[in-house]
DNA sequence: TATCAATTCGGACAACCGTCCAATTATATT
DNA sequence: AATATAATTGGACGGTTGTCCGAATTGATA
């Protein structure tokens, strides 16, 4: 129905004003106030939709988790070999970083915050494990690397995860990024 | 002279009451206020050493910088060959989750609140340029990781350090961390 | 002891915050 | 057309924030 769309579409310029000042100054140096105004809103329509700060920080948690996971998946299954798609994800990385930052700074900055809440922490704990689920879904490691109590396929794709979140926060930090962009590719060699 | 001693514990006493209220609670979550209560001073003091609350922020990243590099660096030496050093690191890695995890807490709050500020974003850059150029230092990569434009040994410190960070930020999501933090023994297979 | 700078104190200030609510308006149902 | 529900508005509220400043205290120097 009409109403529902519409309804629908204010709710989602809420979340979306929300990502973007989130993403452009951390969620710290954001007030309501910011986001109903980028949003075109006023203020009392963030407590109406979300309830209070937290409700909408954890939507905007479920909606990125959501957006991403499944752009992942989508590039990840044009991959016809293990190795293709280990290639597929680190230069889907690599790309991020470099036409869109500012979904890491993001990222980074919600992980962070969820370690001060048990309930964003579930739900930034959820999105981790299922992009290391894709990752041991699509990309399975076997060859080289000997497996041991410590090497399960689910162990290494969450190192590899780590390995990907790790290094593009020191990219992050880094003012000339792009060297630290491209070493991305030695998880090429490494996880193989 | 004591009344300079004095000072510098006064001063200090306000680093190590921040340090302490941002690993329990993050630095959003923390009032200048807070940290004078803990350090059982008067508000007025903070500003008076530190000028304003970013220049309190960075000197808590100058001591945890120089804290732990040292620490670091200490370990590391104890290790007699380049096998034995990174073993060394990768264990001090999954003591301190074990026994300090509000050190990496308050690691991980750094890092994202420096994304949003110029001059602490440096001060974080050098951290991890530091930890790297240990890691450079004491742990020589050469053996079973073919050499190309892309992984000189610069370039492996970092991705390794970001294999230790990004990992241990999972494992600090993790309810049950334990698994995780074992997780981070697959390095010593990975980077050999 | 008198002087002076460094330190400590208490409080003020304006600005901002998240939350809440009564009212108005829009939309759907009967 | 009348009614009920949902959405939107504007503003108020108590509380907290970072910053600043004048006065009091301390300790070293001469």
């Amino acid at each position: 129905m009409y109403y529902e769309t519409k309804n629908i579409n204010q709710a989602q310029k809420i979340i979306n004003a929300a990502f973007k000042c989130i993403s452009e100054r951390g969620y710290a140096n954001v007030s309501q106030r910011d986001i109903a105004d980028e949003a075109g809103v006023v203020l009392s329509q963030l407590n109406y939709y979300y309830k209070n700060k937290e409700g909408l920080f954890a939507e905007v948690i479920k909606t990125l988790a959501r957006h991403y996971l499944n752009e992942i998946e989508d590039n990840l299954k044009k991959g016809k070999t293990e190795k293709e798609r280990m290639f597929i994800l680190i230069e889907y990385f690599q790309e991020m970083l470099r036409i869109k930052p500012e979904l890491f700074k993001i990222l980074f900055d919600l992980t962070s915050m969820s370690l001060w809440s048990e309930s964003l922490k579930k739900l930034q704990h959820d999105l981790f494990n299922d992009i290391a689920g894709l990752i041991r879904k699509y990309i399975i490691f076997e060859s080289n690397i000997e497996k041991s109590k410590y090497n399960s396929s689910i162990t290494l794709s969450k190192v590899m995860l780590g390995t990907l979140f790790g290094t593009s926060i020191q990219a992050m930090l880094d003012e000339e990024k792009e060297d630290m962009i491209e070493s991305l590719s030695v998880l090429k060699v490494l996880f193989r």
